[in-house]
DNA sequence: TATTGTTATACTCTATAACTATA
DNA sequence: TATAGTTATAGAGTATAACAATA
């Protein structure tokens, strides 16, 4: 028998796994948040973490990677680097010296806004084969997906 | 300023931010395939080799590779380990002397059957948070995005 | 010249274990 | 004992470059 193309054979997988699909779209779209973020010169997880704490306040590093998800030991080389450009403030918890307060700077709420901006244009380009009620549809069946699995 | 806890900040976020929100899932998702994946000996991409050869017949390494999105040097290893399992044969293709026609054997086609049965339970399990039509609904925009994006 | 399969290699992400200083 | 941060390391997953055989 001799080798035939497979082409279009992805469609067929990804309509009945929704675990690929949803896969193989998030490799994408990370790929694509990886290239903007690059543009405006902060890693995603550094903008993550600079978000995080302009809109929580200061945060010990432990908080940061168990909200955002980022291990402890990575979340080490991110505060180093944020805090190597200027944009976070490593201060000590005054309540538990083990822990830092990890506070944004004018600098980094300045780079933070800055990376912000490029985001509609991302996200409208990463999702224009959805409408608005379609990108807001996705939103609400991921943030159920998101409550029970993590 | 004391350091705040930061709870829940996650979910607000991945209501702002689709493209977080799906990276997020995707990888709890991924993490629950493996280990769905391992009760049955197949790793995730073996599985979907065997899937695909079953699907639509021998294809070469390439082919396999590209329509899976398996890189073809990591595709060496996935057929070494089937065919070492006895579930692939590498017959050459006439066709074409470089290439492979790689071809599932009656063992693999029993260790595919036997993978295939888990897979209803492992969606039900990882996507109870859906309805059916909820789960329909996330697999058609995943689908529209994956037009665009791949 | 280009392509298939192969190998070696590298880079990112993630995770673990062990250590320190504090609690 | 346990926890916050740190370091080193190891394992996936992914990607690149170079090579032999073939087109």
């Amino acid at each position: 028998m001799p080798t035939r193309t497979g082409a279009a054979y992805f469609g067929r997988l990804a309509a009945e796994r929704p675990d690929i699909a949803l896969c193989r779209a998030s490799a994408d779209v990370a790929r694509a948040a990886e290239a903007a973020a690059g543009k405006s010169g902060l890693g995603v997880g550094h903008h993550l973490v600079l978000k995080m704490l302009a809109a929580v306040g200061p945060c010990s590093q432990r908080v940061l990677g168990e909200e955002l998800r980022i291990d402890r030991s990575v979340m080490v080389g991110i505060a180093d680097e944020l805090e190597r450009s200027g944009y976070v403030r490593r201060e000590r918890d005054p309540g538990d010296r083990r822990a830092y307060a990890v506070t944004v700077t004018e600098a980094g709420r300045r780079a933070l806004a800055e990376a912000e901006r490029a985001v509609p244009e991302f996200l409208d380009s990463t999702f224009a084969a959805l409408t608005a009620a379609e990108r807001d549809q996705l939103t609400s069946l991921l943030g159920k997906l998101l409550v029970t699995v993590s």
